[in-house]
DNA sequence: TGTTTATAACTGACCAGTCAGTCAGTAACA
DNA sequence: TGTTACTGACTGACTGGTCAGTTATAAACA
């Protein structure tokens, strides 16, 4: 943007921003139809530039989803981590509404719309994912239904029922905003659309009171 | 398989066999990394002759989008139809299962996963599948709840938030066991997975008694 | 016979990955 | 201060291979 110099000499942080630019280009476009020259473009750099730093297109997907399967592996964890053991409604709030907000963000779904993209085919990808994110999250849930359960407000639950229940309604809007272009009838804000599906589940989980 | 003429002349049978060997090739490579050469081999055919029923390879990509987008709504449609009016709650478990088997089956959710994989690219795509399949399930469960809030057995949740619980749950299913090859703790059977959703949503979808 | 259905060889475009060479900066010396 | 020697980030033209789509030709029917 300012007038930089063609040759700026900063080395340590290129294959960050080559990183970003392959995001951009493999969202775009998808991982096939990609190409090298776009995503050196995109980064300000030459073709021949990108491979000082990776040794080939697949090593950048690679490196992306390595990138982004960590930060979201961590927040899940964290998040799940710090309201649990208190108030496991609350916390169970909260993770629908940092789900839904991340889910809901163009900018923040690509690299998981990426993966469930081209998991498919880079079974190398699909495990790392499973590996990093999807058994992490697993756990964590687990542990806020355990902690739910223990205090009274679930009921005890199938755990991977528990699962689809609670992530399936991310993926779904994350589906509808960012690739179908769906706009809800009602409810714009990401976070009344968590609450509202919140209402929900926290009702369906709730000890069932003996009436009717 | 069986020593079949290597001419044969089936000229109304042929599209519907290269979109088989086209979906099974897209399926497992992806759309731009899918030869139509393979696709051809896959049916039976040379390449050329491919070209006798498709104009191109992205013509392929939308007679098998039609074609799923087309089951799938008539699908939905009938089963919210079928079993809406009179007993909401048996229609929503019924849904729920045929969802939980379809979206659980290799074979079945190839298509929706091509269509997730590539509607981004293809924008023509997604508006099809949009207006074909999204609104139309989005009216049906629109229905199903109304009929549930009439008869008393659903509260009177937002129809966006009751869509994303509802269908999310299935994709989420359909990437955790096609995509990650996750398997189920506990619930091998998808019909069990489908009721013990159904049991959390339907208790959600209660009214609720005024107790604690 | 003419028409339909098919093949296989072909063409032209496209692109991942390579490499010989360029250039900006830097440091040591005069 | 100017000069020389050096480094390594970067460029862009090139290669080798792949593949969508075409076409000349032929077999199988009617």
């Amino acid at each position: 943007m300012t007038s930089a110099p063609k040759r700026r000499r900063r080395p340590d942080a290129r294959p960050d921003e080559i990183l970003d630019a392959a995001l951009a280009v493999f969202s775009a476009k998808g991982f096939a139809a990609a190409r090298v020259e776009d995503i050196a473009r995109e980064a300000g750099l030459s073709k021949g530039a990108v491979y000082l730093y990776f040794a080939s297109k697949e090593a950048m997907l690679n490196g992306l989803v390595e990138q982004s399967a960590g930060e979201l592996a961590k927040g899940a964890e964290q998040l799940v981590a710090l309201g649990a053991p208190q108030d496991p409604e609350t916390a169970f709030r909260g993770l629908l509404r940092m789900l839904f907000a991340a889910m809901g963000d163009p900018d923040i779904n690509a690299a998981p719309r990426l993966v469930f993209a081209e998991a498919g085919r880079f079974p190398e990808i699909a495990a790392h994912y499973r590996s990093q994110v999807l058994d992490v999250a697993r756990r964590a849930l687990r542990a806020l239904l355990a902690a739910g359960v223990e205090s009274g407000a679930f009921r005890d639950v199938d755990a991977d029922a528990f699962m689809r229940a609670t992530g399936g309604p991310g993926i779904a809007h994350m589906a509808l905003t960012s690739i179908f272009g769906f706009p809800p009838d009602q409810l714009t804000d990401p976070a009344e659309m968590a609450d509202a599906l919140a209402d929900i589940l926290l009702n369906g989980l709730k000890p069932r009171v003996p009436a009717l």
